[in-house]
DNA sequence: GACAAAATAGACTAGACAGTCTAGTCTAGC
DNA sequence: GCTAGACTAGACTGTCTAGTCTATTTTGTC
């Protein structure tokens, strides 16, 4: 049997057409639009989703799931193992998919509280514990000054996926005269060990 | 005559009804709930902006401006100057008004990509240029490091409405043992001073 | 091949919503 | 009081969409 014909296949075909809609056009996206784009009939939606709520949630929940970066390898310069998570984060947070989940969850956060807060939780708050983790123990270790360790994890995070996943979800360019990525994950990382280095 | 109940009174309560639906509902709230909101008939909401978008960019614009901000008042400490626009824009962004206002409109850049662009420039580069001016006099007087001063302002903008402002918008709750706001403002502009501290 | 489960196309219902239209009312200025 | 223009309530149209139903075909298993 030929894959995505039937049972499992269709049903990921389905989730993949629409995690698709969904990023372009938010929860907008019409079930005719997702069925026909993953090529099954809008029937077999309901059969294997039962709604467009609850095929919503569990495409959702299938494409979020915690960053988990090398922040655990031991032996690691500080500086290297930030900035390895910082590029990691940044492509995440600012590719056309991360920001159209995001585009999508927020504006119907209100309509899905609980699925917006199990998202929250699986996503941005799991990766800043593991972080806020990591820089606790390079302040035990006297790699950095003593402070609050999810405070400086969300600080990071804020830096790196601040005001230009902002400009991005309004759908500006960059400035052509900016620093580049490389350049600017460097900078953000250097300001923020100067931010907390010991005194 | 009584004000509000015609012309241009009739504008303002249309306009304050509006930004209300759209802040709570988004571009969804529909145009019918809306005069009704403003207690005048749908016909004059018609009358008034022509199309449920032209309602829309109208409110939208008008209730975004720049911050503008004591920034430029000369001899203030920049230690104090900065922590005035720090919570004055951390007010902005994480009210409730503002994030509706964000909200709404990231979720519709897609479809109004003038307005969102328009928007973007207006008010959040606006205060970002302001900010970058301010911070580039900080530098040309010895008191900051010299690096690019757009990215110095965009840094402490997203510092101060990055991972906080994600977790309000996904509808969750601050972490009761976390830093209060005064705080918060204080750490982050100290960790923004340090990391641009002259070596 | 026979059978059962699943998939298909497409018609259909019910409701929401943007936008229009109409008939009548209110207000201001003369 | 009269008139012009704005406002009102609410009916109405056309469109879009979630979700259902049905009759038919495909597919996997024995």
């Amino acid at each position: 049997m030929e894959a995505g014909t039937s049972g499992a296949g269709k049903r990921k075909a389905v989730c993949d057409a629409a995690i698709q809609a969904f990023i372009e056009d938010g929860y907008a996206a019409s079930m005719d639009s997702i069925a026909s784009r993953a090529g099954v009939a809008k029937q077999t939606l309901y059969n294997q989703f039962g709604s467009k709520e609850q095929l919503f949630a569990e495409v959702i929940r299938l494409n979020v799931d915690a960053i988990t970066l090398s922040l655990d390898g031991p032996g690691l310069d500080l500086r290297v193992s930030l900035l390895r998570f910082v590029e990691a984060f940044r492509y995440r947070a600012l590719s056309q998919w991360g920001l159209g989940l995001h585009r999508a969850l927020i504006a119907e956060a209100p309509r899905f509280p609980k699925l917006a807060r199990l998202i929250f939780e699986t996503g941005p708050a799991s990766a800043r514990d593991a972080l806020a983790r990591f820089l606790r123990s390079a302040m035990e270790s006297g790699q950095l000054r003593t402070v609050d360790a999810h405070f400086a994890a969300e600080l990071l995070m804020s830096m790196v996926a601040g005001f230009e996943r902002v400009r991005l979800l309004y759908g500006v360019k960059a400035d052509p005269v900016a620093l580049n990525e490389k350049q600017r994950c460097a900078a953000i990382v250097d300001c923020f060990l100067n931010g907390l280095a010991i005194e």
